[in-house]
DNA sequence: GACGACATACCGACCAGTTGGTATGTTCAA
DNA sequence: TTGAACATACCAACTGGTCGGTATGTCGTC
């Protein structure tokens, strides 16, 4: 048995308090020594951890990649048969999640490349590969369901993936500015009826 | 004639610096001294002319709303006869000026309000009514065009409206992950097949 | 001579990062 | 079985510089 149980270690406390910190404060606003009160570390074992703060951004970013995927990974909506029905049902699993505060569930990595993308390289590239790789695992299943319906449109699977994360960001901004879910939740409403238009039967006939 | 050729007095430049300042760098890594040296003038300027940094934010968001409202009332978008025409030509239009470099074509109120909904409200609604007013701005077109259609849909005008700016934003925080304009152009591409899908002749026989 | 528009000089708090240290293993040869 | 050598995890105190903000002065105009 692991010791993993009872008092997780000075990293783990860290990276957690990163994560609900810059996702209210933003990355910029959250110093390291409020870092340090809320996870109940001191300074030094910061950095003994992370060789400077932006390595923790990125290691904050991979962090909530690895959350965010396990969390995706055991979502009931692959079950469906049908890839469409999948890709559906992701969207709405999607704003079933918009519960709590703004901060709760909102993205940390869509709100940590707005301030790094131009000063560090590498958070940019860490968020980059955390919304493009949560993309990717769309993919497969609007492809499938553009061969299913025998569709062969002007847009491609990664495109179209990459949409759905975009208005997924929107939403949050928008969420953010009138400090409330609901204009999120009718943004997702709006993809949601994107994509059935788009793979409605009688989209077939002609080429979008 | 005004004083406003030659040399802009130390206010404007401050607002000025602000918006290309705060786009590229964030509101919070923007510092007062670095705004002060990038407009040329020093601080006791600064302090003269806002009373707080937070004060500077929310002139900027109000200079922002000023100057992209004077851009889009005068856009040609406008001219269209038919209301969708005006609708598909406004987001056409928003994809033609993803011009230059990453922070040139971003949304100052965009990124300022996801580093500040929180700890500052005056800054949050400043960036609210930035955006929602933007939107206001289509609702009329787009109402028009249900109108037009006999659409009578679950959604609302203003719903699709926010829905528009929801896809510029996130297309932008997609844009500053990739480094580049290619993916939010895919994203608006997608939204205006979404909008010639929602007011496709054909939709008009069933509820959305 | 009063007032708006700045400039200069400065402050205390806070910033990211460093230092020198302690406590607790782990490794491996004698 | 022991103990020297080394590694890991963490801590308290500190540093030099930067932060937002202030106090006070100067200059031109009405």
């Amino acid at each position: 048995m692991s010791k993993q149980t009872a008092t997780p270690d000075a990293r783990s406390k860290l990276l957690a308090a990163a994560l609900s910190m810059i996702r209210a404060k933003g990355y910029s606003a959250t110093t390291v020594d409020a870092l340090c009160a809320a996870a109940g570390v001191t300074k030094g074992a910061f950095f003994h951890h992370f060789k400077s703060k932006d390595d923790l951004g990125v290691a904050a970013a991979e962090h909530w990649s690895e959350m965010t995927g396990a969390l995706f990974a055991a979502a009931a909506y692959h079950d469906h048969a049908d890839p469409l029905d999948r890709v559906l049902a992701y969207v709405e699993f999607r704003k079933a999640l918009l519960q709590g505060s703004v901060p709760e569930f909102t993205c940390l990595v869509g709100t940590m490349v707005q301030e790094t993308y131009e000063s560090s390289p590498a958070i940019r590239d860490a968020c980059d590969r955390s919304i493009s790789g949560h993309a990717e695992t769309l993919e497969a299943d609007i492809d499938a369901a553009m061969r299913d319906r025998g569709l062969s449109p002007a847009w491609t699977a990664r495109s179209l993936a990459l949409h759905t994360q975009a208005v997924l960001q929107g939403a949050f901004i928008l969420a953010k500015a009138k400090g409330g879910a609901a204009v999120a939740a009718d943004s997702i409403d709006h993809l949601t009826r994107y994509l059935e238009l788009l793979f409605s039967p009688r989209k077939a006939e002609r080429k979008n």
